[in-house]
DNA sequence: AGATATTTGTACGTATGTATC
DNA sequence: GGATACATACGTACAAATATC
């Protein structure tokens, strides 16, 4: 795929910092001549990246380069899309089993009550400092040979995706404003109380098969989003 | 533009459920002759709607269309854009003054110390229930002629480009856990320190040109995001 | 199970329109 | 007004994944 290399060309030279913020890109003409591809591929490439938020283009002008938080903060909720590869995240399972589904459970997994269902509640730090607490269920005919211990520390979509080799769909996150009351607030080590993010998130397969449903609290108690025009 | 037509014309058999969910579109080619026009446009059609999230598609399967959730929850953070339309929609100006910025209102703003800010506090009702108290600053040299009796009911955006005819490059938004206490608690109707959600919305115009900046409080503790792969 | 047809994806070339400089 | 640069649109060919017989 000639597109996809110039695609990961560009963006390679974004991040490096070849490429400054606002700063024009070679016109299309040239791109063609550089990477020696026709002129509808080039506009594939440049078409994908200002999807992605790394560039935008005005018609008789040129096409730009964007600054870093138009491509950093996206839909990326959750703690775990974020990292990606910090090597500092710590995991600690603090419970690990193999449940049936409740009524509540049955009807978020479109699954018969009774149903088998992965469990685990994790605690995720940084240096020490607790950032994350989730709890995920996973239906058990999906995930056979699953094991909470070897559980992902990036990406769960990179884990369902390439390891188990299932095509995700697509994820719903709700995200709420809670109050990290009792035992919840000591695992945090936040004050009884405080205001934070809980993140529901439910990771679908193909129509509305659910592979896994999610629910973490944060310490932080922000997120953050960019709308591009 | 013959792909924004196509594109009108398909959004809207999905939205009146001529096309309903999971069901396939016709084929590329059908849809040529359908429209009179070549593949290449029906595929860009195809691609924004795609992108927008109505449809999606698997080569050598063919193009499905998706379901509502996959369309009416996307980056739609704050309730202005949510809503549209929404004709019972009450708005209550508590405050509105020209102010000067302090040294955080400048930062914020990408403005000298002492600049001019259009500044009103607005609560807005449904059915006469609060849903958001926010509060707005806008640089008075970008808006001259602001009054803010007759601010926007609905979108943000609307109102700066349509009205006042400038381009919008981007949006970013921050969402935060707070408490609600005293005054705020009481306006809002809501239980003295429970939590909800803030959302600092800053529009830009071109480079970082600060057009607005807003801070709403929601009645509504959660929102919702959903992410297509 | 395997060959074939169908359907979307990738790529090239060309011409013209339109906004900006 | 002219030159430049991105946007739209048409047509063609082949590749790759899927569906069907």
């Amino acid at each position: 795929m000639k597109y996809a290399a110039v695609y990961k060309d560009i963006k390679r030279k974004i991040l490096n910092g070849i490429y400054t913020p606002w700063a024009p890109l070679e016109g299309e003409e040239m791109l063609c001549g550089i990477y020696g591809i026709s002129r509808t591929t080039v506009r594939k490439a440049i078409a994908k990246l200002k999807q992605d938020g790394y560039l935008h283009s005005q018609q008789g002008s040129g096409i730009f380069v964007n600054p870093p938080e138009f491509y950093e903060e996206r839909t990326m909720t959750t703690l775990s899309e974020r990292i990606e590869a910090d090597v500092d995240l710590e995991n600690q399972i603090l419970q690990s089993d193999l449940i049936e589904a409740n009524e509540r459970l049955a009807a978020i997994c479109n699954l018969p009550v009774g149903s088998k269902l992965h469990h685990y509640i994790r605690l995720r730090t940084i240096n020490g400092t607790p950032c994350v607490l989730e709890e995920t269920y996973m239906p058990q005919y999906l995930f056979r040979n699953f094991d909470a211990a070897k559980t992902p520390r990036g990406s769960v979509f990179k884990y369902i995706e390439e390891d188990c080799k299932y095509g995700i769909s697509h994820a719903i996150k709700n995200v709420t404003a809670i109050k990290v009351e009792g035992e919840l607030a000591g695992l945090l080590q936040m004050e009884n109380g405080s205001a934070t993010l809980q993140i529901e998130h439910k990771v679908y397969l193909k129509k509305s098969v659910l592979a896994q449903y999610t629910i973490e609290v944060q310490t932080n108690k922000t997120i953050r989003f960019i709308a591009v025009r």
